[in-house]
DNA sequence: TGACACCTGCTACATCTGTAGTAGAATACT
DNA sequence: AGTATTCTACTACAGATGTAGCAGGTGTCA
């Protein structure tokens, strides 16, 4: 499932607070975020529409909660950025991210950890599940 | 600079081997992309008119050259997947891609020797190039 | 019980995207 | 030179995106 812009803001407003109404979430857009109430609304509505999200009725109140995990957002997302960006290959894309000036010595040390166990943990099995 | 689909798929054949005509990159599309002639000159005038792409007449062909490198593609495309997916935190995108299945122990060890030795290397440089 | 606040569904609309068609100029072949 | 080929510039157009307005229903408080 493919996240425009404002629907990746509003999802992740709802990801951290649900279930919420429309109201809940105009109210906690970030500084910097200047939307017209409707603005939310609809974007809310598209989520619906193409099933992000799942719309409860609370009397005639609307409340939503996401269906779609965030977990799963993410995973579409970077599939994407490396289909498009570096053919499909996560062994560059690993490369470059790890090249980036921005990866702190801190990062550094913290991901050579998680390597490292997830080598040790998993060995050699190297599950095809993508696609 | 912001890319959509079609304009990474002929950005990728741009750098691949440039200069290029209009027909050149047509020929080379991929396997399964079946675009119209005018498709792909209608991408790249697009490009051009976004100054990702140049384009120089050698008698009343144009030859396509980059502008924007490859590079700077990948850092921005990376950058807004950061921003919205992980809120700006690269911490997190590292952690959530180091988990990924996919991820083979091969690459795991290849990833660890290329954070190390930026570790030794760069030490505690630390640089806010970005933003 | 009316005035106000707030919600909802529906509509709007400019811009961007994806994909292509057409006409006329330049080139190339015979 | 005439005809086929190939470019280029320009135009088209439906669907997605970003952003919002409006009208009418509902709750609520004096």
């Amino acid at each position: 499932m493919k996240l425009t812009e404002p629907e990746w803001l509003i999802m992740n407003l709802l990801w951290e607070k649900y279930p919420a109404n429309a109201r809940g979430i105009f109210e906690r857009l970030p500084r910097g975020i200047s939307w017209a109430y409707t603005t939310v609304k609809t974007t809310l509505d598209r989520l619906v529409e193409k099933k992000a999200v799942r719309k409860k009725k609370d009397g005639h109140i609307g409340y939503y909660e996401p269906l779609l995990t965030r977990k799963q957002a993410r995973s579409t997302a970077i599939k994407m950025l490396l289909n498009h960006a570096f053919d499909g290959a996560f062994g560059p894309m690993m490369h470059f991210l790890a090249e980036d000036e921005n990866l702190s010595s801190k990062h550094r040390k913290e991901l050579i950890k998680i390597l490292s166990e997830k080598d040790k943990s998993k060995g050699e099995k190297n599950g095809r599940t993508n696609q």
